[in-house]
DNA sequence: TGAGTAAATGGACTACAGTCCGGTTATGCC
DNA sequence: GGCATAACCGGACTGTAGTCCATTTACTCA
């Protein structure tokens, strides 16, 4: 039995190529919200149909351009130094600073990327508890709650002030660095 | 100088109650998702542009439709008797009961209306944090956490599970049971 | 009562997300 | 190289949110 690697063809490299290098290029002139996905296809030299079927939806490209930055963030929580990854064996850092270094580390991503974040957390309804990365972080903090009653739900509760559309309103009212003190302040209070 | 009160007309009044049963029947029959503005248009037997500038948009006619409830939940609040209200003088409730009450009474309009409430605060982008109910939300916790270093920006953060597209998904994983008790232990970690 | 006017009306129109499918092309195999 | 086929392509098409404005209608006041 041959499990054949169905290799992507070339033609369909080019154009998933092409289209991430024009989306990445529009958005970054005419900002995420006033690009359309008519727009991104025209850019790119390639029919919406092939569009569409690539990326699925507006909230997919999102995605599939954040994907990068995702990856390492979510490697170096597995993977990485103390506090915010694991640590050599027998110096683990607490969940209390693991957690502290997540939430500091998610904010810099998300506001680094918030629109982009927030188009592919509300392109479509429900995208973010569906798409990948949220049940990646949701299992992250859920360990590190390890101690509460309900690590679960109380994981999803922590979650919910880093949707892109919270952060986006309450950094509009307070600014980048209450919001940030608020975050820490749940998680101390969840792990005090 | 006469600030005179600039009547409703009779034929808006009229079509604005049109508006009204039309969309509530049609949302009870087939579901807030499924029925397009065109659609409400047509049952209410009035133009679309009429049903556009009297509402805005979908989330002005889902927050239109909620006002009654919302209403009753606000002044329970500001007047009704303790712990939601503020009671008798002399003998107020705590902030922590008053902040228990006011989620414990927020989820049970919330969990009752979610789709309706889903699409007041997604239907257009950022529309939750415009809305005047989500400042008198605001206002209320911030006031109950008053000691707390930054009421401000924690009263967001306590606020943040509350959104609709949130407790739909939270509610799908662990049910209502556990979202409940998840957002009360959030609020005791806030006012512990 | 009837003319003047500001408000309200409604349907044609635009723009955009997302679907569909007949035609095209790269690739594996002989 | 040449053929079979599965993957890919792109643009026409649909459905919906929201806008626009020429026309109609309800109220005001003389």
């Amino acid at each position: 039995m041959r499990t054949s690697p169905p290799r992507e063809r070339a033609d369909a490299a080019r154009n998933r190529a092409a289209v991430l290098d024009a989306a990445a290029a529009l958005f970054r002139e005419r900002g995420v919200e006033a690009v359309s996905m008519d727009a991104v296809a025209a850019a790119a030299g390639v029919g919406k149909g092939t569009l569409f079927r690539r990326f699925g939806d507006k909230a997919g490209l999102a995605v599939a351009l954040l994907d990068q930055q995702e990856r390492v963030l979510q490697e170096a929580i597995l993977f990485g130094p103390a506090p915010l990854g694991p640590g050599p064996a027998g110096a683990e850092a607490s969940p209390r600073d693991r957690l502290r270094a997540f939430l500091a580390a998610y904010l810099d991503y998300l506001l680094a990327h918030l629109d982009l974040v927030r188009m592919s957390e509300t392109a479509s309804p429900g995208a973010r508890y569906r798409i990948g990365a949220y049940r990646f972080w949701h299992r992250h903090v859920a360990l590190l709650l390890a101690r509460r009653e309900d690590p679960v739900a109380d994981a999803h509760t922590l979650l919910a002030p880093l949707a892109a559309e919270h952060a986006r309103a309450v950094r509009a009212e307070v600014g980048d660095e209450r919001l940030r003190a608020a975050v820490l302040a749940l998680a101390d209070a969840f792990t005090g």
